[in-house]
DNA sequence: CGCGTTTGACCTGCGC
DNA sequence: GCGCAGGTCAAACGCG
């Protein structure tokens, strides 16, 4: 409904390369990047499957990822979910993954985040500092109070045309709900993908439901809240067009599941899914440790002509002599600028 | 009928 | 304190 499906395509550019940028001040930020093109790029940079088998490579990520390297492993080891990986990659209206963004908010990040998409632009900072929490507001799996109902007062109103009871009695009740103000409304580390897709929503092995929808300020497409439809799992995620770059969705997931896949078990591949709780889609695992994994499924995700977007630079054709791949400092400059593209008002100048 | 989406209203936090 | 924008709720609705 809401995004008229990458018909904006145009703005795509060059978007070679993949981000293995990883921040931390006093929180953590990592993202994580994948696209055709540096599929190579994360085997040159990292052994597959070695302890942290999922972390990107290269720069100083290293050395920034032991204190996070439990949930970062823990995180991609989520992403093993072969049948999810697998529904991904025959998705045709999923072109390739640009990045992912794992992300820590506390309360700052719930709300005036940059212009469009708050929950990955208002994290691309490389210097943001901010702490990594993992409590909610709404606990593991409960809910906040419910509202009372109205629909009945509403009926009652509408039939006798008295709309100023209905108005008032709506408020008297929603005054009634307990406010905690001592709680500071805290977040779940948050994870942001940038997905190539001209479908908002992605299949992602798990079941969700809508639960609202926004519109986004200075960005024409709406934003989308999703929540996991298993009980006791609060996972949320939102998804939302890149208004730069309207033929990129932008997904953050929140929360961590409490249960398998849904359709990894379906599949038959829960054992080979790690069990941990995590958010995260499973296709959207950075590509080495999916190869790691499934070199088989790794086959299927090196570049295709009908996988790249119209806007998308043709796929070089593997001449007798291939050319090298290009040095890692070289993927890095260029996602930087695709970053700064997406989200011009929080990247820097200059990495 | 069950489940998921749509949509308007309301809540909440933050900046000015 | 006010206004804005993000986030959530829940009735209404649609679909299989």
């Amino acid at each position: 409904m809401s995004s008229g499906g990458g018909g904006g395509g145009g703005g795509g550019g060059d978007h070679h390369g993949f981000y293995n940028h990883l921040a931390r001040g006093d929180g953590a930020e990592y993202v994580f990047g994948s696209n055709s093109d540096m599929l190579e790029s994360f085997f040159f940079n990292q052994p597959p499957a070695s302890g942290g088998g999922s972390r990107a490579g290269g720069g100083g990520a290293d050395e920034l990822m032991p204190p996070y390297s439990s949930s970062i492993t823990d995180y991609l080891q989520g992403f093993l979910d072969p049948s999810g990986l697998a529904r991904h990659l025959d998705a045709p209206t999923v072109k390739h993954e640009l990045s992912l963004d794992v992300m820590s908010h506390d309360s700052q990040g719930t709300s005036g985040g940059a212009a469009g998409g708050e929950g990955a632009a208002a994290q691309l900072t490389p210097n943001s500092s901010v702490s990594l929490s993992s409590s909610d507001r709404e606990g593991e799996g409960g809910q906040p109070p419910r509202r009372c109902k109205k629909k009945a007062e509403d009926d009652v109103a509408a039939a006798e045309g008295e709309e100023k009871d209905q108005e008032n009695s709506t408020k008297a009740c929603r005054n009634n709900k307990p406010k905690k103000k001592a709680e500071k409304r805290q977040r779940q580390p948050r994870v942001a993908f940038l997905t190539k897709s001209e479908v908002d929503h992605l299949e992602d092995g798990y079941r969700w439901r809508k639960y609202g929808q926004k519109a986004v300020k200075n960005s024409p497409y709406p934003r989308s809240y999703y929540r996991c439809t298993t009980p006791k799992c609060g996972v949320k995620k939102r998804v939302e067009r890149s208004y730069q770059d309207p033929s990129t969705v932008i997904t953050t997931y929140e929360g961590q599941h409490t249960h398998h896949s849904p359709a990894s078990l379906r599949a038959g591949g829960a054992h080979l899914f790690m069990p941990t709780a995590h958010p995260l889609p499973p296709h959207l695992m950075p590509s080495s440790a999916a190869a790691a994994f499934r070199p088989d499924l790794m086959a299927m995700m090196h570049p295709n002509p009908s996988m790249f977007l119209p806007s998308m630079p043709p796929p070089q054709i593997p001449a007798p002599s291939p050319p090298p791949p290009p040095p890692l400092q070289q993927h890095h400059f260029s996602d930087y600028a695709l970053l700064q593209d997406l989200f011009p008002s929080t990247m820097p100048n200059n990495p």
